[in-house]
DNA sequence: TAGATCGTTGGTGTAGGACAAACCATTAAT
DNA sequence: ATTAATGGTTTGTCCTACACCAACGATCTA
């Protein structure tokens, strides 16, 4: 059958894709989100602590997939700010559960609305719809991020 | 017309989401792409040669959005390993005219496969048909990044 | 001929982030 | 009760990416 292999080709591979375009989202983005004295990765915190609820540490390590020590040096950042709160885990007094304040969503919400330009810019290619499909589709693929990021019975 | 304001939600801005997939993507490209003799970032531009075609190193440091001088160091790399090609231009000779060799795209090409299995992990909660579209997104996205990116009648 | 442009080299500075060691508080195992 | 393991914190070291500046040779343009 000579007519099958045409449908087989290869899927497309989208990580240089991506990596450049989150290149030129992130040099918009640092000044921008300067004068709110937040940096790009701060905001991927926030974002996180906002779409997933309180986590503690290790969970945000796990998903940021970054070193833990890193981490603490980010919480302290946002801390400081009062964007974030840390408390001790009444289950395990050694966790500390981490959630968003109300001045973290705020500065959440205010920095989103000022990257909107950014965006608009980046994205200036693509409709209205077509953004909504790209952020539904990055959405689904990080919210569930396969069997490998939460072992057994833990909500991860 | 209290019925308005419904429809008119703020969009989604997707600047972290796509931050924290690129990061997760690099992460772990970085080791699969580590036998193959390149990093992340000289895939990037051996992606763009080859959905450009030949470019100038100014073309190259306008899309790539970095730096001048270090486009030169990305490229001495790359021609080093003959996966790129400079050639003087013939129109102006103080350019140069930047080319994906054979070698260059087979490399390519292969890292490509060897990625699969990383987009497969990063976008396990994707259907093909939904990575297909977020490639195509992603694609148009980067095709034509507006008015901004190239002036008057420069084919860029 | 003078000035602008493309690429190159070399150097500096900043930042992100990995990694390791040592520590405290707490919990779990024996 | 003692010991071991765990979550978080601090400190310090190291590497890489990258922006930026200055100077240069070759070339093009006025």
């Amino acid at each position: 059958m000579p007519s099958l292999p045409v449908v087989n080709q290869p899927p497309h591979r989208c990580g240089a894709l991506i990596d450049h375009v989150a290149r030129r989202l992130r040099l918009r983005s640092e000044s921008v989100l300067a004068p709110l004295g937040i940096r790009p990765r701060h905001l991927i915190a926030l974002t996180v602590l906002r779409d997933r609820g309180e986590s503690s540490q290790q969970d945000l390590a796990k998903i940021l997939e970054m070193d833990g020590t890193n981490v603490v040096g980010l919480l302290n950042d946002l801390e400081a700010e009062n964007l974030v709160e840390r408390r001790r885990s009444t289950a395990d007094r050694r966790r500390h559960v981490v959630e968003l304040t109300d001045v973290g969503a705020k500065l959440l919400a205010r920095a989103e609305f000022a990257l909107a330009a950014v965006e608009d810019e980046v994205f200036s290619a693509l409709s209205d719809d077509q953004r909504e499909t790209l952020y539904e589709l990055l959405q689904q693929a990080t919210r569930r991020t396969g069997p490998e990021a939460c072992r057994e019975a833990d909500p991860c």
